[in-house]
DNA sequence: CCAAACAATATGATTTTTCATATAGTTTCG
DNA sequence: CGAAACTATATGAAAAATCATATTGTTTGG
């Protein structure tokens, strides 16, 4: 298929010239995803955190006292692994476990001290680093690209479906 | 930080009220990915690849004979995965690997009929999942996806460095 | 009230992924 | 030419992620 013309020595680095791949939707949001996140989460594992941590963290200093199934789903995690997370992040005293007491199935996760503070370390950094990508794309098309995530996310949450 | 006042029963799915997390650019650009890729991976694991075989497979029916680490940046692995995964898939006898002749440090990898056949089924299905993908986002501001995506990444490929 | 169905979290075993480093080949430059 | 620096790939050991399923708690319908 698509035997293309254009001899090996034709791309350099990350960049393909015409195929399939670099025009394709998932390609491009799963690598403006890897590509985009890198230096964030260089400095998330400075601060001693890996990636996943770092995710609930955030998603537990918007809403705390959530509960595991909910952190999973935010922090884009599944659930078993979720779990063991948050039992390590316990275990570090960034945060702490508690059944809800109208349903004992539930753990409701809250952010101890030191997990708020290490989240308001963390957050902020956060920001400025969003505002720094923002401001390379001030102008171009990228200026749409928040609104056009969104649009994807809603149409996809509404579905939760399609066949292809 | 940033005690948001709604109560925690605020909140239903995935979706989170007003915090940070939902409007930030990184989560957006991963759960963009995540969400919109599932439904397609599926159909990847299926055909019997995982996740990264099925990039390796896409890549090389673009770009033919390509190096482990082009494979690894385009296939966004790492390269001691992707060395494995080449590995598996040649002896899966997806494709076949060759040491270049002009510089033998270099191995490079070339699609067997059997994976060239693989990707002919599993490039078109791709096709038509975005397709469908696309179709969703007509009209909306999701139309400038793809626009906003390849800017981004062109911006990021230049500098290769942002510090926030 | 009890059994069945359901829901949330936890856990064991396996598979993936990563990290550091080893190995092999190439270029540079004195 | 030959040592040092560099590049591409491979590999062992360790960490992380996944899958299936167990456990615990709750709701529903008879």
């Amino acid at each position: 298929m698509t035997q293309q013309k254009t001899d090996a020595t034709a791309q350099k680095e990350t960049g393909q010239e015409g195929g399939f791949v670099s025009d394709y939707l998932l390609y491009l949001l799963a690598a403006a995803s890897d590509v985009a996140s890198a230096q964030f989460h260089a400095q998330v594992r400075k601060a001693g955190l890996r990636v996943p941590e770092w995710r609930v963290l955030a998603c537990l200093s918007d809403t705390d006292g959530a509960m595991i199934t909910q952190l999973a789903r935010r922090a884009l995690a599944e659930q078993s692994r979720l779990t063991r997370i948050i039992a390590q992040m316990e275990e570090r005293g960034l945060l702490l476990r508690r059944s809800d007491p109208a349903d004992g199935r539930r753990v409701r996760v809250y952010l101890t001290d030191a997990g708020r503070a290490l989240a308001a370390e963390l957050v902020p950094q956060a920001r400025r680093h969003e505002a720094a990508l923002m401001e390379m794309l001030k102008g171009n098309e990228g200026a749409q690209l928040k609104p056009a995530l969104k649009s994807l996310l809603a149409a996809l949450d509404d579905t939760g479906d399609l066949r292809g």
